[in-house]
DNA sequence: AAATTACAAGACTCACGAGTCTCATAAATA
DNA sequence: TATTTATGAGACTCGTGAGTCTTGTAATTT
């Protein structure tokens, strides 16, 4: 692989004044820009459609600039998955204080986002399952973050409803896995259906019939 | 398209002896070789090396026979999925009549069959999941009529315990699917986990308590 | 102006797999 | 035997998408 002359100025001093064109937008910026291409495509044209070409026109830039910033396609979803795992790590918004438990869970499946913002981690877990056998550590990495992440949400607020003394469970992480499986599983339908966003009714219904038998059955 | 010798055959009166050679192998046997041969490629290699080159190789002939009889891949694939769900259909094993609900359950959801009784079943989700932009048809098929199947399973013994004085739930569809998706979730990570064979002492684990949960919770 | 660097546009190479075609050969009939 | 059909082995075509390379041009420094 041959050094292109961004590699070499990396290595360099960067704060040197350099002679030649400069960047013109900060790579920061452009990871951004690309990332949002990422985000769009996934919901526009799915994962089939997301070729290297398709990527560098929706961002704007050629695709030597995009290969400039991402080794290769690997690594540019990779960092894009990344991104988005670090995004959720922060608790975004912090649920209504004063609702009970089951209202808190109904905030936390995301029942008052839009229709789209289901898109995009559907299509993270779809390419969690195709890219399984060709980059095994990626998909892995969406599927168990993803739950992990979720699961570790569910466990507070199990934790926070036995702190307010509503009820109180034994196994909380094991309640939590259960809890958040029960409520989550027609996410398999969005995975083979493209058009399907899971907030549907029978999806809601699920979700509250799911609700009650474990608030009865659990403590 | 040429209309090859056999194809002409088939149109014409095929009780006739005809000149040439015959037919070594019933077509009916050579399908059946040709789905125990995607049966085991579809363990050993994952979906990814099913090239035909390599199906017809593993069955023991050229790719020209193996296109005779379907007209391209996707009509294998069909083919293969049908035959699959069909032998789904007959009941099988008839389970244990003296067992309770739990211990059918169990039986149910395979806890005594051999670990690579799972690798088809998941490498058809799989499948679905991989396939679902390309073949949607053929995808949904492979989700509804598996989740369809188990839930009738799961309701046919929610009646039973019903009708055994065992306990009764109010909406024995709803209950059922819950039931599926509270005990099967764990699917997820065997999607994404070729070498992941469901049922491990956490799912066991997890299987238990789901439905201890649902026990107390539904009635 | 000359040199140097960043970038867009897109042609190009390369690997891979579906589907087709060729050729050699086997097994039947007339 | 001459003809016809079935089959295996594998070469071949063709489309697709990743990654590279070329060319032209803009923006900077010396």
């Amino acid at each position: 692989m041959a050094k292109s002359a961004q590699e070499k100025r990396n290595k360099a001093d960067a704060t040197q004044p350099r002679k030649g064109r400069p960047v013109v937008i900060d790579p920061g910026e452009r990871r951004r820009i690309i990332f949002a291409a990422l985000d769009g495509l996934f919901r526009e044209v799915g994962l089939e459609g997301m070729t290297m070409s398709a990527i560098a026109r929706r961002a704007g830039m050629s695709k030597q600039t995009l290969y400039s910033l991402f080794q290769d396609r690997d690594s540019l979803f990779e960092a894009f998955v990344d991104e988005h795992f670090a995004q959720y790590e922060n608790p975004a918004e912090p649920l209504d204080d004063e609702a009970g438990f089951a209202a808190r869970l109904r905030l936390l499946f995301r029942f008052d986002q839009p229709d789209e913002a289901w898109d995009l981690p559907v299509a993270l877990v779809r390419l969690a399952v195709v890219e399984a056998a060709s980059h095994p550590r990626l998909s892995r990495r969406c599927i168990e973050e993803g739950r992990r992440n979720k699961q570790a949400r569910i466990r507070q607020e199990l934790d926070r409803a036995s702190a307010r003394g509503e009820f109180k469970v034994s196994d909380p992480d094991e309640a939590a896995s259960l809890l958040m499986d029960m409520l989550h599983l027609p996410i398999l339908e969005a995975l083979v259906d493209p058009g399907h966003r899971p907030p549907t009714e029978a999806w809601q219904r699920r979700f509250e019939y799911g609700l009650s038998v474990f608030l009865n059955g659990v403590r």
